[in-house]
RNA sequence: UCGGGGAUCGUUCAACUGGCAGGACAUCGGGUUUUGGUCCCGACAAUGGAGGUUCGAGCCCUCCUCCCCGAACCA
């Protein structure tokens, strides 16, 4: 189960400083015109065959954000208008997936309760000579259409004469046509320079079992001959949708045109989709992903859905402040993960508890370590900071002693130039802990160092020395005889290029076989057994990571943090 | 080929609709720091091209180039 709980919306949300966008400039000119003589209302209009994606965040956080800002409402709409690929687990999916990013919709619509006003208009269409069935088949119909500079013909049935076509529709409707043999299509004009307008199909026929209809139907209508009615009957003011759909943008307005409608009617808005580096965001693409077995589901974490991203650790908030920081407008474009990914640490600096974890345990001994009366080394509890930027987190009792776990990328043997941390004869700070001079390291025969050797100064308590002295580093720790065994599932991009599949044409050829790494003997500081699933805290020098829903102390890094000795490596 | 859109620092979003091209991320440099984190300071860097109008053009006009979308009984 995953919590959806702490998502409200951050007060420094909902005073965001106005930004326009020209979305925004539409709206408030509609206001100032007094267009609608309702309040603002936008939808959310996903088709449930698949799951949400960061591309629909962007979608759901204009759509809520543009009501919200004029006082207006959001609803949620399905577009269920083809029974062979929809589906309820979607729906549940979808609003469970637009509710853990922080909406709340106005109200819950499915484009199939508008079924049987969608037939009656048809029929009006059809009364008024707007409407005719076609008999002919889809490459027919195809053929002709014409094509780009070559204008369509029109076909032998379109003539028919209402009370035929009225039949006929009807015939369709009581199942007496098999699938395919007809369409209902609107009259427009065939040499239209808008293909759209060249007499588009309304109604299939499909004797496919819809999920929420069952098998009251046998004709479904089409995307453009639901959705501005849709939007019509909900009241929708402004109906925002991406770039793709600007050619049937006509057909839209064409379609209310024809109905007796009260009020003004919507018009619809396009906007540039959003596109990540790195990864895709399409629907067949992540499908294949999922499919293909290329990753375990559609919640795994390297990819950009919803569920993948909240399993990964990102904040419902660093979404939402990411879609509307990016803004929107009508170019393509592809914005670096990397932006979204410094939301990301933005919000989880603030937020997030730090703890220590040692991902590559290597043994640090301190020889010179005081034991007790039964010849043990002491325990000793050492205070340390829950998180430094904010103090309401208060702190924690950790434990330390003679053995610690530390990383093993803080110790070398010989260190390169610019190395501060542990090697022999250095001193470095433990956090929290102690200030600890390396005396040596016992090695094996390939100079692998097994165990590290240190000496520490008892006046260091805490981790500052009296006489004042520096050292150039800190490192985390774990102590030994209190380490939990964990495990953390570390991931880097899917993809390797920054547009995948921009040279072959095909994503999969750019997909980086090595994305996730499982470290399973890892040592982690106590305290990390007590995390709630989901949750996510900093590892100290590593980076954020979300304890995973059900697995026990199994950890996925949800982004590292900025790493200036990785970037000092990688320029030499 | 026709129709519809688009083009501003490396990436994106701005520029009060004709008045010194700005921010964020990234990169580079510096400071602070018990996280090589955070934070702070600084630097780099753009109007696709050619004409025209104008005191003045990213913005207006003309031509050109390039990119995206459109010929499902998908949405």
């Amino acid at each position: 189960m995953t919590d959806l709980t702490q998502n409200s919306l951050n007060p420094s949300e909902a005073e965001d400083p106005k930004r326009s966008d020209f979305v925004r400039e539409l709206v408030s000119e509609d206001l100032e015109n007094r267009r609608f003589n309702r309040s603002v209302q936008t939808r959310f209009p996903p088709e449930p065959n698949g799951y949400l994606h960061i591309g629909h965040a962007k979608a759901i956080v204009l759509d809520f954000s543009i009501a919200q800002e004029n006082g207006g409402i959001c609803m949620l709409r399905f577009d269920d208008t083809n029974p062979t690929t929809e589906d309820q687990r979607y729906v549940d999916a979808i609003v469970e997936d637009v509710q853990w990013l922080g909406y709340n919709p106005a109200s819950i619509n499915y484009s199939s309760d508008y079924f049987e006003q969608l037939y009656e208009w048809a029929e009006l269409l059809i009364l008024e000579g707007l409407a005719y069935v076609d008999a002919q088949s889809a490459e027919e119909i195809a053929e002709q259409r014409g094509g780009f500079g070559q204008p369509g013909i029109e076909g032998p049935y379109r003539d028919r004469t209402p009370d035929e076509n009225l039949a006929l529709f009807r015939e369709m409707r009581d199942g007496l046509h098999p699938e395919g043999s007809c369409v209902l299509r609107a009259k427009i004009d065939m040499q239209h320079e808008n293909m759209q307008l060249r007499d588009p199909v309304m109604y299939r026929i499909r004797y496919d079992h819809h999920y929420r209809t069952g098998d009251t139907w046998k004709i479904y209508p089409s995307y453009d001959w639901a959705h501005g009615q849709g939007d019509a009957i909900e009241g929708v003011t402004h109906s925002l949708c991406s770039l793709e759909f600007s050619d049937n943008r006509a057909l839209y307005d064409w379609y209310l045109q024809q109905l007796p409608l009260e009020g003004e009617a919507p018009y619809q808005t396009e906007f540039a989709r959003l596109e990540l580096t790195y990864t895709v965001t399409s629907k067949r693409r992540l499908k294949q992903l999922v499919d293909d077995g290329h990753v375990s589901g559609w919640d795994d974490p390297r990819l950009p859905t919803l569920r993948a991203l909240r399993r990964r650790g990102y904040p419902a908030s660093a979404i939402r402040e990411f879609c509307s920081f990016i803004g929107v407008s009508r170019t393509n474009s592809r914005h670096d993960i990397e932006l979204l990914e410094s939301f990301v640490r933005t919000e989880l600096n603030q937020t997030a508890q730090r703890r220590m974890a040692v991902l590559r345990p290597l043994k640090l001994v301190i020889t010179n370590w005081p034991e007790d009366e039964h010849g043990e080394p002491v325990i000793e509890m050492r205070t340390l900071v829950n998180n430094p930027e904010d103090d309401a987190d208060g702190t924690r009792e950790v434990p330390f002693s003679r053995e610690l776990w530390i990383e093993q990328d803080d110790f070398r043997m010989e260190p390169p130039p610019k190395y501060f941390r542990l090697s022999p004869g250095t001193e470095v700070r433990l956090r929290g802990g102690y200030l600890v001079t390396c005396t040596g390291a016992i090695c094996d025969e390939e100079g692998n160092p097994l165990e590290v050797h240190c000496t520490y100064d008892p006046q260091t308590a805490g981790g500052s020395a009296p006489d004042g002295r520096k050292v150039k580093s800190t490192i985390h720790w774990v102590a030994a005889s209190h380490a939990i065994d964990g495990s953390v599932a570390l991931y880097e991009r899917l993809f390797k290029e920054r547009i995948p599949g921009e040279t072959t044409g095909d994503p999969i050829d750019d997909l980086d076989r090595d994305s996730v790494e499982i470290l399973r003997d890892c040592k982690l500081e106590q305290s990390l057994s007590d995390v709630e699933p989901n949750e996510v805290v900093q590892f100290e020098r590593i980076g954020y990571f979300a304890a995973d829903p059900v697995l026990e102390d199994h950890f996925h890094r949800t982004v590292g943090l900025r790493d200036e000795w990785a970037r000092l490596q990688n320029q030499r």
